[in-house]
DNA sequence: TTCTCTGTTATACGGTTGTATAACAAGAGA
DNA sequence: TCTCTTGTTATACAACCGTATAACAGAGAA
């Protein structure tokens, strides 16, 4: 006995702009919900978008997400890269700022750990998102070998770069979590201290 | 027109070690299947008991979760201090050992790095779960600053505990998820090429 | 203004989810 | 051997899942 819904207003989106907002959708729900309360219809709502429009610009939500730690990969990476190109052109204030952007907002936030969080646990089930995984990965090192090269010129930096990678990204973590038993000051002194035993100039 | 299906045998179990077998279950499925695949049929299909039993013996599921986060946690601790007691008596034999440790099986495995990542992503939803990480990560620093205080009485090894379960965490984590750009003997050898600069007797 | 294309919505489908409930049977105690 | 307790199973339920489909309507083209 129930009248006829109306259908809802609409209005028609440039393609781009709402795949983006998909992705901003999808990335703020595995934020806000965690892996388990994002589905299709979640995101969607999020987006304000009807449920069948996921389909219409990706294959399915798996290709979604994929899609999305392409973008949230990009984004944390020009990030650091204005730090560094904002600081100071020495090699060591460049280091640094890389270092302090790490432990500050937008990248030391507790919205974007819970997004790689889910990054990284689709990482053992979906082969795409594994192959994203290296490749981010490996563009970071490359970018801290570079900056560690122009400090001290001609040295192999593989094993600092990966040290430093490891190192950043725990106290990231804890950062990120919540209740650090630690600030983001005494992080980036540590993760300095640290540089400077291994690389006696800074 | 289908005949009755006969009621499956089953024997009854001590409740201890129904409460276990449950929380194996639940560390492997979550290991195999990540916190999307694990629900409570599956975990009671591995542990081979029909799904309403999970009930008779946690709260829901959010609880059997809690749980597996303890008896996971407390393992790892375990194997640990396992390693550190089957070392030579001095403190830098009992550190490199702790390092050693945690870059080889069972801990740095690609199973319990998934199940560790599922209880990560749960810290910010799950207040019980929340509770539990500050927990397990404070008992591990203590454990890292008595061994540091071993070798350098007297001073404060705060900053220092700080840095090294960030470090390999970092490592950890990286080795654990595969493809990993670097081998566990050089993971162990970073870390405690960071120590030596910081602590100059080791 | 009208036409046409297609981005978008609404709805439906079979399958799965976590939980509730009652019937059953294992196994200890008498 | 019998009884009784209760651990365990089987089944049911409403809610949700990801996807498929057809009808609708926005907005530029003619």
């Amino acid at each position: 006995m129930q009248a006829k819904e109306p259908r809802a207003q609409f209005h028609r989106a440039p393609a781009d702009e709402r795949r983006l907002a998909l992705i901003d959708a999808c990335a703020a729900t595995l934020a806000r919900k965690g892996v388990h309360g994002t589905s299709v219809r979640e995101i969607c709502a999020t987006a304000g978008v009807s449920p069948g429009l996921l389909r219409h610009y990706f294959s399915g939500i798996d290709d979604l997400v994929a899609d999305t730690y392409a973008a949230i990969g990009a984004q944390v990476q020009a990030a650091l890269n204005d730090a560094v190109e904002a600081a100071d052109p020495t090699p060591e204030a460049r280091l640094i700022a890389y270092l302090t952007a790490s432990f500050a907002p937008p990248i030391a936030d507790a919205d974007l750990l819970s997004t790689w969080l889910a990054f990284w646990s689709l990482t053992r089930t979906d082969a795409k998102i594994a192959h994203l995984h290296d490749e981010i990965y490996a563009e970071n090192r490359i970018t801290l070998e570079r900056l560690l090269d122009a400090h001290a010129p001609g040295s192999d930096h593989r094993l600092t770069a990966i040290a430093l990678t490891a190192l950043v990204d725990g106290l990231w973590l804890e950062l990120s979590l919540g209740n650090a038993p630690f600030t983001p000051d005494e992080a980036t002194a540590l993760a300095a201290r640290w540089l400077a035993a291994l690389l006696p100039r800074i």
